[in-house]
RNA sequence: GCGGAUGUGGUCCAGUGGUAGGACAGUAGCUUCCCAAGCUACCGGCCCGGGUUCAAUUCCCGGCAUCCGCACCA
């Protein structure tokens, strides 16, 4: 992170991302990525899902990004995606209609209302400008669905929407899910790719987009019995910001609370032991893609922040020099509770239950009856089905009237005597092995891009090398969009350029994303890859091809410091510095360094 | 959505009622044996639409986009 580097700038010039269709004058809020920035994203992907599903032996699916309506009618996005706003006539400020109703009456859900009924309200109450003071009787309240909305199919069709976060692609395959995890709690599944919400107002260029790319893990559990396991990470340190603190009349960093895993949980300032394991996690994963942790932490939502489906949420923050150092919301960590599969269950119908299995099966005594209808039909004629209900509704209700000679009935009021043998009255003793569950979800949510372009505000440098000042960006070699560029000294000797060549095509068949540029003197060349955060350069020489055996020497990013070492280790080196099982120093110590000329 | 500012080569900027220049970057060549060197040449631009005008990149209107503030950010 540099204050006088420009991330945008950058981000533009040397292909990370860009506004999207600029040809035809774009539109807000959307991106794409080039080259270096959809390298970096996918290597961001990778390092999650090796992280959070790979590691975390979780199972990865991939959803549509289009649902039929009621999915969303289930998930409560159509009503809560609905914001309604009203406009002051005389300030010209926005505020949220919804909001200012429940303030003036005892309503809790105006935002369940038309805004017709809502406008009406507005006038009723004399409501109000909060910032001015004037009169909002008569406005119009606008209704704003941040969900994108398309039809399904030709003509009129059916109504469909972009899906506002990829996890209701999760909860709506629940049922499947459950089978495919042979029903057995914990379990969790993961998704990245893209979101969609319609802002009102996107900004700050890749921090608030209307397409978004997720990645998304939801932890279906027992909420009585699972627990994780803590002490994979009980010593990892949080810097947590709870809302309490916040409530407080102080600056942020007085309010922070420097704890370990253990200890917030100890303490009780995170209350769910799920929600302090993925703390632990994501504060691991951040640390290892580069994130820089003291721009990092973790803050509780305050209560009336929390999104419709929240118990309690806690939010990863990055803080960013490039847009103003602001704090942005980089991931959330939900308690979701059973809200959501409990609103798909009752919108579809469908079992979104698991059965738990008793640790020892439960023998209860269950009162039935089985009317012998051969007795009762020509008795009661058409009323003999209603009988059988009513005996078997008694039978539940009261078995001891079952003890004298004759029952009696009451069907739609009138009275209806049965011999007790006809009702074939028994208590049975029943087996129940379990029950039937919903499970709660726990909820880490990563915004890829927010990420991406932290990775990036934190990564970038300036300094001076060689007497001249430098930008580049410290990437984490896992994260970087090239591994290893490759340059021939001089691009005149023939000797030079074959054995550059040479190299690139060995480097690429050990895996690695390798470069190859022989345009420009050497330090320009060193420069750009800089300015795109390759970690090592390796540079062909003269010297080394007359060395037996060849040697090249391999350049270190943030140090600019070489050491010359034998062609044949330079793919094992590589690997140890890309895994992270070496660091340069210590192949500085290996081999024989090379003195950077300045000038 | 409101208010303000802005929109000129790839990037950052200057400038003009008679269609425009710099710096950096890029390409080719020469040079060059380790950190944005030099020389030569080249490539490349007035956000879009309408209006005023003989003539608009310039002035006016509208749109789109970006930045800042307000609101919004489940």
């Amino acid at each position: 992170m540099s204050e006088d580097a420009d991330v945008t700038e950058l981000a533009k010039r040397r292909g990370f991302f860009f506004a999207a269709a600029e040809a035809y004058g774009g539109a807000a809020g959307f991106y794409t990525f080039g080259p270096e920035g959809a390298a970096l994203k996918r290597n961001v992907e990778a390092a999650w899902r090796d992280r959070f599903a790979l590691k975390e032996d979780n199972e990865e699916i991939a959803a549509p990004t289009i649902m039929p309506e009621p999915v969303f009618e289930a998930s409560g996005h159509l009503d809560t995606f609905d914001d309604m706003l009203v406009e002051c006539p005389e300030c010209g400020e926005s505020h949220r209609a919804d909001h200012l109703v429940e303030g003036a009456t005892d309503l809790e859900d105006a935002e369940a209302l038309e805004p017709e009924a809502v406008a009406d309200l507005i006038a009723e109450h004399d409501l109000v400008c909060p910032s001015c003071g004037a009169a909002l009787g008569g406005q119009d309240v606008e209704e704003f669905n941040l969900m994108f909305e398309t039809s399904i199919g030709p003509g009129s069709g059916q109504p469909g929407y972009l899906r506002p976060e990829t996890a209701q692609g999760i909860f709506v395959e629940f049922p499947r899910l459950k089978e495919y995890a042979r029903g057995k709690l914990p379990f969790g599944v993961t998704q990245i790719g893209p979101a969609y919400r319609n802002e009102i107002s996107p900004r700050r260029g890749l921090i608030r987009v209307r397409e978004l790319t997720q990645a998304e893990l939801e932890t279906f559990i027992d909420p009585e019995t699972d627990e994780p396991d803590l002490e994979k990470v009980a010593d990892v340190e949080l810097r947590l910001y709870a809302a309490p603190e916040q409530q407080a009349d102080a600056p942020a960093e007085e309010g922070y609370q420097e704890l370990t895993v253990r200890e917030a949980v100890d303490e009780g300032v995170v209350a769910s032991d799920w929600i302090a394991y993925y703390l632990g996690v994501a504060q691991e994963w951040y640390e290892r893609i580069g994130v820089d942790t003291e721009q990092l932490r973790f803050r509780q939502h305050l209560p009336g922040e929390r999104a419709h489906y929240a118990a309690d949420c806690w939010d990863a923050e990055a803080k960013i020099e490039s847009a103003g150092g602001d704090w942005i919301e980089i991931a959330g960590f939900s308690t979701r509770s059973d809200y959501d599969l409990s609103k798909h269950a009752e919108g579809s119908g469908e079992n979104f239950t698991v059965f738990k299995q008793y640790d020892e099966p439960k023998t209860v005594e269950r009162p039935s009856v089985d009317p012998d209808m051969a007795t009762l039909g020509p008795e009661f004629g058409g009323d003999a089905g209603a009988v059988a209900a009513a005996l078997e509704e008694l039978a539940e209700r009261d078995p001891d009237a079952f003890e004298a000679a004759e029952v009696t009935v009451e069907v739609d009021g009138e009275t209806y005597t049965v011999d007790t043998e006809v009702a074939n009255f028994e208590i049975a003793e029943e087996t129940e092995a379990g029950e039937h569950i919903v499970p709660h979800v726990i909820e880490p949510s990563f915004g890829v891009d927010r990420t991406v372009y932290t990775l990036i505000d934190h990564g970038l440098q300036r300094d001076d090398l060689g007497g001249e000042p430098r930008d580049y960006l410290s990437f984490a070699p896992e994260m970087a969009p090239t591994d290893v560029a490759v340059f021939p000294l001089v691009s005149n000797h023939e000797p030079l350029l074959d054995t550059a060549s040479e190299v690139v095509s060995t480097l690429r068949a050990a895996g690695f994303d390798a470069t190859r540029d022989d345009s420009g003197s050497i330090g320009r060349r060193y420069r750009r890859q800089d300015e795109v955060g390759t970690p090592f350069c390796v540079t062909v020489d003269r010297d080394g091809l007359e060395d037996d055996p060849e040697t090249v020497t391999l350049r270190d990013r943030d140090t600019g410091a070489q050491a010359r070492i034998p062609t044949d280790e330079l793919v094992g080196q590589l690997e140890a510095l890309h895994a992270g099982e070496t660091d340069f120093e210590s192949v500085l110590a290996q081999y024989e360094t090379v003195e950077p000329v300045d000038g």
